[in-house]
RNA sequence: GGGCGAUUAGCUCAGCUGGUUAGAGCGCUACAUUCACAUUGUAGAGGUCAUAGGUUCAAGUCCUAUAUCGCCCACCA
């Protein structure tokens, strides 16, 4: 049977294994049990035309592990999974489709469009849930939710309407992000600044009264002249004191527009006199509205000129731009052209330049929303990881702006306002002042209008920003509002839930996991409506991890073709190796520089685990110990009051408790990476390279059985949240084996419902880690020696001598005489008192030891003695450091007496070892 | 313009609340293959912790500047 065991761990024959079994058998499940405490994660849902890259994969590897984690904990864990119906991103993509059959969506009209969306769904949605799979992530996929679900967008109608009738909705004409390309309008946070290289043009405006003289305005945008309506000046500004309220032509459309002063005006850039053009800046916005300027737009929602441009119009805006500054310069009416640094928004999804554009929108009002979620941080009812981000967020938070929600596309939820045409038109004729207009906010379409009872009603033909529905998931994924009971049957029929029952039992949720750059869009979001229409924080614990960037420093994007593709990496490394590479190198928060060969420290690292389980499994006696007396698998304590244990024993055991308590801790702060080292460092070499080489010689002994089987064991449950499929696959071959026929044994079941092992204080015996440490010190040091004095590996006939005058130590020594003989590969080993310098013999000198070795061929002696003087000096070094220290009267008042005592400690064994060494100097004449 | 992060071994990075000799992975050097594992083992070399001040008995760690790189935010037309 152990022969079967390949030595090279293939990931291939047992991750969809296994994936398949948990899934088959239910173990992702969760549903409300009062016995447990409920610990909730609900996945950042990735857009339906995701494909897995890094960042998902780091993003969903940290929650995997808090979630298997919290589920061995005891807890009653669910990670909620679903995907985002990404409103533009994934019209584009269909879009994209069908332009291959020369379709534009308008040529398939609304309804057909939308149906090729879902049809598109169908067949693509899935990819990155099936990535997710591969990728080991225990969801409980029976909830898997999509934000367009019909229960879902009930939610999103729901809040919709609520907001309204709270006011916090509201229509209105203003100055917004607008994508030309796409054709809708954005919100502020869509549309990232980027810094561009570009011209201020300096345009000369003849003065009506006197065509020779003129005002010179700077723009960026030469383009908006056309739809000018004014030029500001700041009114203390003396140079253009005089000709305020005097008329300018406006070149080009021969316009007159007003010289206006406002205080918003910049004294210092450009040329003090800016041109105003209210429908296409913000600013001039504001300007246009304060001083009752007409707003002219010269722009289509395409990007081209419209009809108020004149004979521009039909021109793309950067094509006119470039023949209105031929124009300009023909009539002698362009000043100059500087270089200049200027940031404009693009759009985050085609990155088109954003035109600012003046437009009819929904806009959420955000600051009555803002205010609690602003408590909930500052109070600590909510936490970063690392708190950084909590500053970040107050900013934000602090200075925030109203919503635009609306957005001109297809594919998301549509708006549920209706309009009565009667109405709109008696008020357009201003007969019937109350109608509000004819706008009707309701969760169904209305069969009348509620104000003049016409039938002829229309909904608006927009839908609602993505992250409208988004920033309801911890919430609408347990079918709020729905709460009697009643709701829809969940996707996969569990029985026995209630939806209502789910929602108060697993939120609020515990703990977020997300990427920084998410934070406005999505997190701050869900921290208002949480609040707003739950009235609890919709989570306590936000963890924000770092960047994927490539070994440049630059984010992986598939434009710049720096991907390191994570199924190609599953599919070379295996997925465990994936995971633990990623979270190994992962610092809290920092940002993840990643090369293709660190996935080879992952996969190392499995075929260690991989070949010493197959090393334990060959040497395990099957079920019970040979002696019949004790089983296998007995609970440590029991046993441990029945014997006593060797001193490598009770290391190891109390290196591993040591070591699960960093473990537990590093996990319990967000610190994957130590976690993830830390069970490394110990497994490979501590327990491989240490433990395994000292029990070799004598594995069949029952205490080296039991140890080495229950270390194993133990720290493959603790393994599992990190590396979850060869975990399994090694405990279960395990458990088959050590079971003992008592049957009171752990039945074999998946190690990913056994529960983490319990820390056992008492078996962390810190006396015991610091004896073996120097035995292994010791042992490091006759090692040393027989490389630096040439002794061939294979010489076996060698003789050491150890002194010490501790007596402890030489007790430890001598307990252990057997293995250090084994390791260092000597014939003879005496333990020794005190030590005697002797001839043709070579020593080092420890702390408190003597090594002395004894040969009989040719060595270099000088050598040896370069060796020692070096030593010496170094020595003598730090003893000078010390001694300086300790005659500071200043250290010794105010250091802390234990820590002077150390010193005191340190400085008397650095003396004792540089007499040693002298000693040893001397003896070689 | 404001804010944040980074600067530690050849490379990529850890180093939590200041306190023994600053760590890891990769790479490098030497040696080792009847050994669970060459995706290995043993041993080793390699660091003025960006710079300058300061606080402290004590600074990679705290404070202040400076430099370089990176990120985020902002209505300089």
């Amino acid at each position: 049977m152990i022969d079967e065991i390949p030595k090279q761990y293939n990931p291939k024959e047992t991750e969809d294994k296994w994936y398949k079994a948990w899934e088959d058998n239910n173990l992702f499940s969760a549903k409300p049990n009062p016995q447990k405490k409920p610990f909730t994660i609900v996945i950042p849902p990735p857009n339906v035309t995701g494909i897995l890259h890094m960042g998902h994969a780091l993003n969903n590897t940290i929650q995997d592990i808090l979630i298997r984690y919290q589920r061995m904990k005891g807890k009653e864990a669910l990670w909620m999974p679903g995907t985002d119906h990404a409103g533009i991103a994934t019209q584009n993509v269909v879009e994209k489709a069908i332009a291959k059959e020369g379709l534009k969506r308008q040529d398939l009209g609304r309804q057909n469009f939308i149906e090729r969306v879902w049809v598109w769904k169908e067949q693509y949605g899935s990819t990155i849930i099936r990535q997710l799979k591969k990728l080991g992530a225990s969801c409980d996929w029976q909830r898997e939710r999509f934000t367009m679900d019909e229960e879902y967008s009930k939610a999103v109608v729901e809040v919709f309407v609520r907001l309204y009738e709270k006011n916090l909705i509201y229509r209105g004409s203003y100055i917004i992000n607008w994508c030309p390309r796409c054709q809708t309008a954005l919100s502020d946070e869509e549309a990232p600044h980027k810094e561009l290289q570009g011209n201020l043009y300096y345009l000369k405006y003849p003065l009506k009264d006197n065509p020779d003289e003129y005002v010179i305005v700077a723009t960026t945008r030469p383009e908006t002249m056309l739809g000018d309506t004014a030029v500001a000046v700041n009114p203390k500004d003396k140079r253009y004191k005089e000709l305020i309220g005097k008329t300018l032509i406006l070149p080009l459309v021969n316009r007159e527009i007003k010289i206006i002063a406002d205080t918003l005006v910049d004294l210092k850039f450009g040329t003090g006199a800016v041109k105003v053009t209210p429908a296409h800046d913000p600013n001039d916005y504001a300007m246009g509205k304060k001083h009752k300027l007409e707003f002219i737009n010269v722009m289509r929602a395409n990007g081209t000129l419209n009809q108020n441009a004149g004979e521009y119009s039909g021109m793309d805006r950067f094509e006119a731009r470039e023949v209105i500054l031929e124009d300009l310069k023909e009539k002698g009416l362009l000043e100059k052209i500087e270089p200049h640094n200027l940031s404009a928004g693009h759009c985050y999804r085609c990155h088109t330049i954003i035109e600012p554009y003046l437009s009819k929108q929904w806009f959420v009002k955000m600051k009555p929303l803002a205010k609690p979620a602003l408590e909930a941080v500052k109070k600590g009812k909510i936490k970063f990881y690392p708190t950084r981000w909590a500053k970040v967020y107050l900013n934000w938070m602090e200075n925030i702006q109203d919503w635009c929600i609306s957005r001109q596309i297809w594919w998301g939820h549509r708006l549920p306002v209706y309009y009565c045409r009667e109405c709109s038109e008696q008020n357009t004729k201003n007969l019937t002042p109350n109608t509000k207009d004819g706008v009707i906010v309701a969760r169904t379409k209305p069969d009348k209008c509620p104000y003049c009872g016409s039938i002829d009603i229309y909904q608006d033909e927009d839908v609602l920003d993505t992250w409208f529905s988004s920033w309801l998931w911890p919430f609408a994924t347990f079918y709020w509002p729905e709460t009697n009971g009643q709701s829809p049957p969940l996707r996969g029929q569990v029985s026995g839930t209630v939806p209502s029952e789910d929602l108060k039992y697993f939120y609020p949720t515990s703990t977020l996991v997300t990427a920084p750059e998410i934070i406005f869009f999505w997190v701050a979001r869900m921290i208002m409506a949480g609040l707003e229409f739950m009235k609890e924080i919709p989570f306590k614990d936000v963890y924000i991890h770092g960047t994927v960037r490539d070994v440049e420093g630059k984010k992986m994007s598939k434009s710049l073709g720096n991907i390191i593709d994570p199924l190609e990496i599953i599919n070379e490394y295996g997925t465990d190796a994936l995971r633990f590479s990623l979270i190994s190198i992962t610092a809290q928060g920092q940002d993840v520089f990643l090369s293709k060969e660190r996935f080879e420290q992952g996969r190392n690292f499995a075929n260690k685990i991989w070949n010493a389980s197959r090393f334990i499994l060959m040497n395990l006696e099957q079920g019970q110990s040979p002696s019949g007396t004790v089983p296998v698998l007995t609970d440590l304590c029991v046993f441990f009051k029945k014997e006593g244990l060797s001193l490598v024993n009770r290391w190891i055991l109390s290196r591993f408790y040591s070591t699960l308590r960093e473990v537990e801790k590093n996990l319990e702060n967000y610190q994957f990476n130590e976690a993830a080292n830390t069970l490394y460092g110990f497994f490979w070499h501590e327990f491989c390279d240490w433990y395994l080489e000292i029990i070799k010689p004598d594995i069949k002994s029952v205490h080296n059985q039991v140890v080495m089987y229950k270390i194993l064991e133990k720290f493959l449950r603790v393994l599992h949240p990190f590396m979850p499929f060869i975990s399994e696959e090694i405990w279960q071959r395990l458990i088959e084996q050590g079971q003992s026929p008592s049957g009171t044994v752990p039945v074999k079941t998946s190690i990913m419902i056994q529960l983490w092992p319990h820390i056992q204080e008492n078996i962390i015996d810190h006396k015991a880690e610091k004896t073996m440490q120097e035995a292994l010190e010791i042992i490091t040091s006759i090692r040393n020696m027989r490389l630096e004095l040439d002794i061939p590996p294979q010489a076996q006939n060698i003789e050491v001598k150890i002194s010490t005058s501790s007596k402890s130590k030489k007790a430890a020594l001598e307990a252990l005489s057997g293995q250090i003989k084994n390791l260092s590969r000597l014939n003879k080993l005496e333990i020794l008192d005190e030590y005697r310098r002797g001839l043709g013999e070579f020593t080092s000198v420890l702390k408190d030891a003597h090594i002395t070795i004894f040969l009989s061929g040719v060595i270099d002696i000088e050598k040896h003695k370069e060796k020692i003087n070096q030593k010496i000096q170094r020595t003598e070094s730090e003893i000078n450091l010390k001694e300086k220290m300790l005659s500071d009267k200043n250290f010794l008042q105010r250091a802390p007496s234990e820590i002077v005592e150390i010193e005191r400690e340190k400085l008397k064994n650095l003396k004792d070892e540089a007499q040693k060494l002298k000693g040893v100097k001397d003896g070689l004449r």
